[in-house]
DNA sequence: CGGCATCCTCTTTGATACTG
DNA sequence: CAGTATCAAAGAGGATGCCG
């Protein structure tokens, strides 16, 4: 990217991380850690090979993502971020907040990943018995199952199954989203096609109270699929 | 922009705000308010001027900026954030946070504007006595001086000049800059050429303890300068 | 002067195909 | 798996002109 050429830190990071994509592959290895290429171009649908290489290449010489030549059994490159590039987190946990207000229209042809609902799960879900036993909730929402596990009061999302989850959310992202944004109690969003699987309360542990707080998350769109 | 088409809060609000100049001219809306558009333009240096008016209408129509006609004395349009747009705050911030480990580079050629010291003000200065008589620092590091106001416990910097300074400082941005962060005191930057005029206890009051804590906002670089 | 619109050139992106 | 190569389309930058 062009530098801005402005001498005001807002500007110089924009110059790092300003361009198309970059904040996005950012996200894929905040939320998943180490990536391979090929992890990296799953989780941004639409990129272009040659500009996923680019973009790693600029964030490499940035400093941001650091390049590891894994041993078997993974025995392939393995980007991860630095200690620089993760400290960009409060960046895009406050875009993330901020762009919720999108989330809820229809949102037809948008692709989706079952890990992207790290950041909404880390937004909205507090345990209110962060001394109780940990939790796991398994999301069935995309091809691939994420698990949002909660423990000690502090939440982390991954792809995968659980072993053995307390509750299994079956349905459309847009429903779960809603559920744990408040705008939405578990009954209504089961009324919505939202099939919960397991053990109800330890679902209700974690999720928000239905103040209108929460809802002010959410534009007049919520209140209008809410209806 | 072309949406990124992923169900995912950070990509919708890259969609609305993560086109080229897009987050500054919000920069220049949050810090400056109701703008002109050759305010903006002069808080832009680079903007081509139909890039400034296509993004101007494109934040329009997203609703996070509003036109206003305003009568004289102004006579003419002025720019305001809408509720929306004003949200961003947050996310600027993020930003400007982590962009504060580009500012001690030389930072040769670069364009500077003083109000761009409103976010590293609020990101630094702490006022030690929120109950005492409200404090202005006048600052002339560019063209247009600006105003730090701190008055019970709160920060606002405005352009122009005050009346009757408690402190007025004048030199580089970047030895300001430092002095705010705690990467140098008062003394080391008046050794570096900062000029300090008036009441060194005003100014005092407001940095902020040169733990290394603050200076952990700094890259190595920082060290360098201040050796 | 303020708020654009036009024209032109140059760079970046997107889509697809191909390679070690 | 981890990229390159190629080419068309879109966007950015810069100059200039227009109109109240």
């Amino acid at each position: 990217m062009r530098s801005y050429g402005e001498y005001c830190s807002i500007a110089k990071a924009l110059d790092v991380v300003g361009d198309r994509w970059t904040l996005l592959i950012i996200r894929e290895l905040l939320i998943r850690g180490g990536c391979r290429y090929t992890d990296l171009k799953d989780g941004l649908p639409g990129i272009a090979s040659n500009l996923l290489s680019d973009r790693i290449r600029e964030l490499e010489s940035a400093g941001l993502v650091r390049r590891e030549n894994a041993p078997p059994p993974v025995a392939t490159t393995l980007f991860h971020l630095t200690a620089a590039g993760a400290e960009l987190l409060p960046v895009l946990a406050a875009i993330g907040r901020w762009g919720t207000r999108y989330m809820m229209d229809p949102a037809d042809g948008d692709e989706f990943r079952g890990h992207w609902f790290a950041f909404p799960a880390s937004f909205f879900l507090r345990d209110r018995d962060p001394d109780g036993p940990p939790l796991s909730i398994e999301l069935r929402a995309a091809d691939s199952p994420a698990v949002i596990e909660i423990a000690g009061g502090t939440t982390h999302t991954r792809l995968g199954t659980a072993v053995a989850p307390d509750v299994v959310l079956s349905g459309e992202p847009r429903t779960i989203l809603a559920l744990f944004a408040g705008a939405l109690s578990a009954a209504q969003a089961a009324d919505l096609g939202l099939r919960i699987d397991g053990d109800l309360s330890a679902l209700e542990r974690v999720l928000p109270a239905r103040a209108d707080a929460a809802a002010d998350d959410l534009t007049s769109a919520t209140r209008t699929t809410r209806a």
